[in-house]
DNA sequence: TTATGTGAACGCATTCACAGCC
DNA sequence: GGCTGTGAATGCGTTCACATAA
């Protein structure tokens, strides 16, 4: 497979809850058109994106919605669960595990781990906080497939090994640190503090920029 | 001003955290080579950033970090404090909350608001969830700039329009929708679902890509 | 000699424009 | 006629390479 932009499939991902709302309110049919403007994109474009993997589309006519819904769950790769697990019981760890919007996308938090003795034990939204230690053994068994990294960001390169040599091949840090893995590890970084810089330098900048 | 790129902007954020570290050891000097192998970019590319905004370095030396740390923090206009507000005490919005981390980048979490009943008087880490009738009045007052959503999809659009009706002009959303915001609002969106459908799909991918 | 600053070259994502099919 | 699918054109961020200054 030719090599896709990131932003290709931020978008893919964007469409296809545009799909799921058509499906909800049982609309058959949608355009390139119709899926861009709610996208805030081209019609050119989602024709672009959507070219990468196949032709999905009838011309004159559009797409269909559940045809297109159930194709980008398959690119997506979401048709199955994936099992979540969650290093770092802290404040953002802690919310992470008592969110329900991952869930109801198919991503189900099977364990969180601190390495704070004081954590250790503790319970989150039903499930307990187990020493980091645990994490290779567990895994064995549990086979999680990613893993989110809300430690400290001294602790993120550290981290992202332990979680490497566990055999985890996807990473989403909160850690405002890059971190150095192997090429077959994929990694998103979330950096709120960083956005809200932009948006001080946006603010700071206005009217000149 | 010339147009800046996002991509730069969110660099000089991770060059100012290194240089902040290099400061706390009491180095002086810096060179791009080695703030680019921080970052994980090219020398080349950290020059190119910074050219954006003036000549900060010496040739054959370097930058000196305490200078160049200066004019970052001048240049992402975190001379002053940031007044944020929060919309939606849900488990997002609660969370960033009682998160520290903003307060530590200069960004002053003031207020929070829902229009659940039941929320509205709770206390979030010091902070009482106020009703979120009140925004127009209470920023009259407080003067706040930033404003985090953090509310259900399907309110986000709307919370959108009353924020930016009480005069603020930036937003950071957690909500998985396109916001339509006059030109001079500045958005930031974060999705944690869809990074993680991002690693869904490398996972899937994995090998062929 | 060393490392910056920057115009020029490059590569890649987006946009255009139209041929192709319903 | 309407809308998709796609090569070609465009625009823009990144990389290169070297003149410039310490």
């Amino acid at each position: 497979m030719k090599r896709i932009a990131d932003s290709t499939i931020r978008r893919l991902s964007l469409y296809l809850r545009f799909l799921e709302e058509f499906e909800a309110r049982g609309l058959s049919t949608i355009s390139s058109d119709e899926l861009a403007a709610r996208g805030g994109t081209t019609s050119a474009q989602v024709r672009k994106d959507l070219s990468f993997f196949g032709s999905f589309g009838k011309r004159g006519l559009g797409y269909s919605v559940p045809e297109l819904s159930s194709r980008l769950r398959k690119i997506l790769g979401l048709e199955r669960e994936w099992r979540v697990i969650i290093i770092g019981a802290g404040k953002i760890g802690a919310a992470l595990a008592q969110y329900n919007g991952f869930a109801e996308r198919g991503f189900r938090i099977t364990a969180i781990y601190d390495n704070d003795p004081r954590k250790i034990g503790r319970d989150v939204d039903g499930l307990t906080i187990r020493a980091l230690d645990c994490l290779p053994t567990d895994r064995e068994s549990t086979e999680a497939e990613i893993a989110v990294i809300a430690v400290p960001a001294s602790a993120a390169q550290a981290t992202a090994d332990l979680v490497v040599d566990a055999g985890i091949r996807a990473i989403m840090s909160f850690a405002p640190r890059r971190l150095t893995v192997p090429e077959e590890v994929s990694v998103k970084m979330i950096n709120m503090a960083m956005e809200l810089e932009g948006l001080s330098f946006a603010l700071t900048n206005r009217g000149s920029a």
